[in-house]
DNA sequence: AATTTAATGAAAATTTCTCTTCAAACGCTT
DNA sequence: AAGCGTTTGAAGAGAAATTTTCATTAAATT
């Protein structure tokens, strides 16, 4: 597959005068000059816009904005990550396969959320859940309380005063009786946005509690109550969400925090750990 | 001097639910997708001509042809400086930020895992636990217990006949009589592979059930039990293992059971939003 | 030098794109 | 449940871009 940069080098024998010129300018800063309009291309060359419009059609394309399209293309391929550019995820299946296209666009979901993660944000939030002068809560919805689950049983290691709110969202009043100010309440909340969450979020906030936020693309209601916001990507080829990516913010969150408090993680881990050895609750690994 | 995309991000607070939908699609493969016609995108993020136009009014330009020459500026620089920028998957933090270091670390992950997977084993696995002449059951280990839980709830969802086996090990051989030839269980074990986990395997294989294994690259016990094995690579820049990989794999098979079970999928899924509306339990998204 | 052929750009014709208007739909509040 | 404000897209008007036509100019050949 020949790129037009290619092809115009190629070509550069059957090209008149006006054309060369042209060519040159477009080859100049590649691809940028081409992207505009054809008489701002034409300007640029000193050249008539029909010079442009004969010259694309001389490689082959249909008119100028066929050639642009190609252009696009190009920059698209040239640009996009080397990531995501591995033509196959498993061997032996084709592209086309659940596993490829499922596996890409989670791919996807994570670069395009990690592009819009703001590391300030990122470290308020990990500066917060360090502090332990401030209890922990834990919250999630209907689908995401697993994701809160996976957060509290980590947390629970890392430090103390962590409390995960579980059972029906009737008991919450009770929970938010224990928010004092400064405290902090993790909340994940993935669209279909659960009304009790977001009556939590305010009860929090009325206690002076300080809101930690998972959500998704569009944004829960809470948003505005919180003070940092994770939004994650979660589109999948699937009639389900994918909530990899709101997994990983949290794996992240968990790791980061887990280092700055690494001398009581330590200590508690040990603990765990001869615990587990005393019950022979686990096989020796 | 503020980047089109930085401005997306900055003012995506005050757009519409459309202008965001728009706003994703023009930083998914930023900027090309932005360099075509008014029309087509607004095609590409399936919203209408004027909302594009109304947006790039948002941002302060005075119409969309001033947006694109503001893009090919960009782009200009981009080019002219090495292409390093989109290795970064965090701008502004440097690459050793734990953002960047785990990130890189969980993508290495699911390349390596999926370059493993065995489609036809992935098939099989699908394959039986689409079919409802068998029982499907569910269990985890301690950490793994929440992605046990994520399947579950997906599964419940998706077909009739799934069992989630919570509680303490001691009540699993009372689960363990409900075993019967064919059945299925499907167990996560990561290490620190569990004792009583291997034992329910045995009772399973005993009761001939058959195995689907989610587990990590140091292989359970259990394995050789096992009618499909999926192994994941867990390793992240933290003292505790990933699951993310874990997590992906489970979902690709929730998401290729469920497409296989479409009919009753959907009608199940109806039924629950219809009873999620009627307690008012959600809000409309 | 005359003639022919190719190259080029001005201008018009055509197509396409962009923007504005307006009515319907939606979600929120009372 | 009704009313209000906001959001959204269809349709059409206007603007711009692209292509075609055609006359002019330049180069090549006889």
């Amino acid at each position: 597959m020949n790129t037009i940069a290619e092809l115009l080098q190629d070509k550069t024998d059957t090209l008149t005068r006006s054309e060369r010129q042209l060519s040159d300018v477009i080859l100049r800063n590649y691809p940028v000059s081409g992207l505009g309009t054809i008489t701002s291309l034409a300007a640029e060359a000193e050249v008539s816009t029909p010079t442009v419009a004969r010259l694309v059609q001389k490689l082959g394309f249909a008119g100028f904005p066929e050639f642009q399209r190609g252009l696009r293309e190009e920059l698209n391929e040239k640009i996009s990550s080397p990531l995501t550019k591995r033509d196959k995820w498993v061997d032996d299946a084709p592209d086309a396969h659940l596993l490829n296209r499922f596996t890409k666009a989670v791919i996807d979901n994570i670069g395009q959320s990690m592009a819009k993660v703001d590391p300030d944000a990122f470290d308020t939030a990990c500066q917060m859940l360090a502090d332990t002068g401030r209890s922990v809560f834990i919250v999630g919805g209907r689908i995401t309380r697993t994701l809160a689950d996976y957060f509290f049983l980590h947390f629970q290691v890392i430090r103390s005063g962590v409390t995960q709110i579980t059972s029906n969202s009737n008991a919450w009043p009770h929970y938010a009786l224990d928010f004092n100010a400064g405290d902090v309440v993790v909340i994940f909340d993935v669209r279909r946005y659960e009304n009790s969450t977001l009556k939590l979020a305010e009860l929090a906030r009325e206690r002076g509690a300080e809101i930690i936020l998972f959500t998704d693309q569009w944004i829960s209601p809470i948003a505005p109550l919180a003070h940092v916001t994770f939004s994650n990507q979660i589109a999948a080829p699937s009639a389900w969400d994918s909530n990899i990516t709101t997994m990983l913010m949290s794996e992240i969150v968990i790791a980061e925090v887990q280092e700055r408090h690494w001398d009581t993680t330590r200590e508690r881990m040990e603990v765990l750990e001869e615990m587990f050895d005393r019950t022979k609750f686990f096989r020796k690994f």
